[in-house]
DNA sequence: TACACTAATTATAACGATTATAATGTAAGA
DNA sequence: TCTTACATTATAATCGTTATAATTAGTGTA
């Protein structure tokens, strides 16, 4: 499945005229496999050991590269950097406030939210983004535990 | 209205056992009044007038308490820096991919969400966020134009 | 395969938002 | 009024991200 994903990545890189240069293999092929939602400094020092050489300027010119391809997401919350996420099918995520794991949750997309907001504003909408915040299991069982 | 908004945000921090300071009360009132979701920039340079020896400091710090206070949401987009929304009601933003504008939204709390994101990911939801993107009005006419 | 052209990478500096620090000022109670 | 703790100021530091210029390396063509 996620060869079928990196191949497809791949294609879609060729049809646009991007080059499918090491790094970017590398990059895409570890975003793909990555199940947390890396920063682009987590990028970077995942690949330091194979690409000895690399600099962090090719990780964020690639990650804008894949953006403006709509291969990645760029998620920018409260905290200082912002992750990035393979796009696969759509989905929202569930973040935890105590530790920051990001969990994909899949919910049928909300067309009348957008119809509204359309309709009430004015807007010629294109997409929404939407977020859960919480506390996930571990965290709170560490929590419970404390007491 | 902004009046009564403004009295129970002073009040809401004199209980918290939080100094009203001239720069505190400024703040405030410019946030509420806003129609705007101004940056802590945004702040800083609309009191400067007033407030000739205010630090840009005191800004952050301030807003890093109303946010803890609850007054103040912090909101955080794709773009470089923070945005912050003095708290009424709850209500979610519709937002100018062009320009940047942002209107407020108000929508039926989305609790089935949070229900099933809860149940699906074992998290203890505390609360959620929803952004619209599209383009205004006044661009989308502004770009017909320009063909 | 070799060449040439152009894009990609690297190294580094610059930038800008935010935070930390230390010194000074000030509100509020004893 | 005096004291104490909290706020503010000015400034430096930090850190994520972007810009720049030089070097390197894909890719189409002969």
């Amino acid at each position: 499945m996620s060869e079928v994903h990196l191949k497809d990545a791949l294609e879609t890189l060729k049809s646009t005229g991007v080059r499918i240069t090491p790094q970017r293999h590398a990059i895409l092929e570890f975003m793909i496999h990555s199940t947390t939602h890396p920063t682009a400094d987590d990028i970077y020092r995942a690949l330091e050991k194979t690409f000895p050489n690399m600099s962090v300027a090719t990780v964020y010119n690639n990650l804008r590269v894949f953006k403006s391809a709509g291969l990645v997401k760029e998620l920018t919350y409260g905290d200082s950097s912002s992750r990035f996420d393979f796009v696969t099918n759509d989905h929202y995520h569930v973040i935890c406030n105590d530790c920051g794991k990001i969990v994909d949750f899949h919910y049928p997309g909300l067309d009348e939210v957008e119809h509204l907001a359309s309709h009430v504003t004015g807007f010629q909408v294109d997409y929404h983004r939407l977020e859960i915040y919480g506390t996930c299991q571990q965290c709170s069982t560490k929590s419970a535990q404390a007491q």
